[in-house]
RNA sequence: GGGCUUGUGGCUUAGCUUGGACAUAGCGCCGGGCUUCUAACCCGGAUGUCGGGGGUUCGAAUCCCCCCAGGCCCGCCA
């Protein structure tokens, strides 16, 4: 299954055999090798000898090692070359033929995983679908490596944004558009009541009264802020269900005052030494570097997001054995405050992907002023496009087809150039990168798996064959054999992007490939291994395609 | 003011955690390739002080220090 993994291993511990250093000092070959080593560059120091030197004398003695076998061995100035053999590359296919390449066994460790968890107080625009996407991805992987897998979202409902909706709703012009998303509706009441309360901010007063009324658990209050959420949500769903991302559980915020956990954890958080209980109850954490106190409850007994926030991470510490969210930039700080309390009393604390901001060419999102690009005009505007270019690509599909065919490259579209980047990137939104299909976007790879399927289609049976020869081929293989560690490398650095890039790559080996050699025009051996190739890499890109939440279609 | 983070050809971007062989790719630009398995493709070319300056090292885009620029954060908001 890993046998990337093993050679490496392998190649690792016969170096310090020969050598009695630890670290083989392994690298990345790049066209000269598969792995290479560095390893004479240290020794050279002890041995004052000339790297090249040791190296030539060590690759001898490697040369030897019945342990490498299958590997060829050849010193380079300093370095140290291994490049893998027929055994591997044929293994390599072979394991990439079978359904459901790259996935791991169970492995009984359950995972929860928290993404998106906007506040539901207008529609999901292109920096949320960032989180989304960043935290579908990541689950998806979790999946293929073997974890038990939750995915919640979490729902603030005790805002102040969402007093302010049903404030709006109670004493504005409310009434829902005909065909308006319920989402977009929200939004729309938002914005009015937020230009309300700036022309007349005593308007504050009520949105207060509101937010007491539903920290008190008034009945009426709660049930028409519960109302205006699941309108909201509503839309949400239809949004991200469009973008092929999915919660298994929606968890909300106030269920943590109902059920008494909130007041749980304050009450464990005053016997820590850190407390200040006078009129506010608030932790001093300026030992850790924390400068500001971090309050959990206000002077007139009510308490705060952090407080909440505790109680609902205390309670996925205690139900899971790991704890992953995705959140913005922005929330670094609370974030941090928040780890740094769950471990002073006891707690496991979350691990965190941050993702920097998504702006506009003409500034910084806010749904406060309706200044954003919602998600849905971007899937509406990206399946216009998507269809046009269908249309002009394959005339001959009838429009159902190409309506399809144009939701999933839309979709791809989407996905790609979101995930590709590393989260820790600002970027910012540009219409017309977002609008093109060409390489470096996920059509593209859409397109090589295509391809490689109506290979696969016109061949008809054939007798898979896992000899390969040429160069093309063997780099292919190669390319197709390293899937597996990128699963797990993900796994560990929580880096989605990196999905993306190998998916490119793949693509790209096979275009050349595709470009160089002929499959289905050849004949006997040679046909039956470049199919089973075909095979191989068209059945790796589609793992690696779902993975990243994109259809894996066969034609396009 | 303090903290976090980013800075790689005209534009976008990988590599940085774990230092090594000519820095990855795309867009755009120049030149080629469809009677041949899907041209949403492929091949070749030009374009780089890896923000700037110091340091560590045989070796730095990668590690350390200082500086500059952008983004984010510093509330009894969420």
């Amino acid at each position: 299954m890993l046998m990337l993994q093993e050679t490496y291993k392998t190649i690792g511990k016969v170096i310090e055999e020969k050598t009695g250093v630890t670290d083989a000092q392994l690298i990345d070959g790049g066209e000269h090798a598969d792995l290479a080593t560095t390893i004479a560059f240290t020794l050279a120091k002890q041995k004052k000898q000339a790297p090249a030197l040791i190296a030539k004398d060590l690759a001898a003695e490697l040369v030897k090692d019945p342990a490498l076998t299958g590997i060829t061995v050849e010193a380079k100035g300093p370095y140290i070359n291994f490049i893998f053999g027929a055994a591997y590359v044929s293994e390599a296919v072979k394991a990439a033929v079978k359904p459901g390449y790259g996935s791991f066994p169970k492995k009984g460790i359950r995972v929860v995983l928290e993404h998106t968890s906007a506040n539901p107080n207008g529609p999901l625009h292109v920096g949320h679908i960032r989180n989304s996407i960043i935290g579908d991805t990541l689950a998806r992987v979790f999946r293929k490596a073997g974890y038990g897998l939750e995915v919640q979202y979490y729902v603030n409902d005790m805002g102040r944004q969402i007093a302010m909706v049903v404030w709006g709703f109670e004493n504005l012009d409310s009434t829902q558009w005909e065909g308006e998303k319920e989402d977009a509706h929200i939004a729309r009441v938002y914005i009015a009541a937020n230009r309300e309360i700036e022309k007349d901010p005593t308007i504050t007063q009520q949105v207060n009264i509101l937010m007491q009324l539903v920290e008190h658990g008034d009945p009426a209050t709660a049930k028409k802020f519960r109302r205006e959420v699941s309108r909201c949500l509503d839309g949400f769903k239809v949004t991200m269900k469009n973008l092929n991302v999915a919660h298994d559980r929606f968890v909300w915020e106030s269920d943590f005052i109902r059920n008494g956990f909130t007041d749980r954890i304050i009450a464990k958080l005053k016997k820590l030494p850190q407390a200040r209980d006078e009129d506010t109850l608030a932790l001093d954490l300026s030992e850790f570097g924390f400068e500001n106190k971090y309050v959990i409850r206000r002077s007139d007994g009510t308490s705060v997001y952090a407080a909440r926030d505790l109680a609902f991470h205390a309670w996925k510490a205690a139900n899971f054995d790991r704890v992953i969210d995705v959140l913005g930039a922005d929330h670094k700080l609370i974030a941090a405050q928040l780890q740094c309390t769950l471990k002073l009393i006891g707690e496991k604390a979350p691990e965190i992907v941050h993702f920097e901001f998504v702006s506009l060419p003409e500034g910084s999102m806010s749904t406060r002023t309706g200044k954003f690009v919602s998600a849905d005009d971007l899937i509406t505007e990206i399946r216009k496009r998507a269809f046009d270019e269908v249309t002009i690509r394959r005339p001959e599909l009838d429009e159902e087809t190409r309506k399809s065919i144009a939701k999933s490259v839309g979709l791809a579209a989407i996905r790609y150039d979101i995930v590709k980047v590393t989260p820790e990137k600002s970027t910012v939104f540009d219409w017309k990168e977002a609008l093109d299909f060409e390489r470096q976007s996920g059509p593209y790879i859409q397109y090589a798996h295509a391809r490689a399927c109506s290979i696969l289609e016109k061949a008809g049976t054939f007798a898979e064959c896992y000899e390969l020869e040429t160069d093309q081929e063997i780099a292919l293989a190669k390319q197709i054999a390293k899937f597996p560690s990128v699963i797990e490398k993900i796994v560990a650095e929580l880096h989605p992007h990196i999905l993306a890039t190998y998916s490119r790559e793949l693509a790209d080996t096979f275009n050349t490939f595709y470009h160089f050699e002929q499959v289905l025009k050849s004949e006997g051996k040679i046909r039956d291994r470049r199919l089973t190739l075909v095979r191989a890499v068209q059945n790796t890109l589609k793992e690696a395609l779902e993975t990243l939440g994109i259809d894996a279609i066969s034609t396009m």
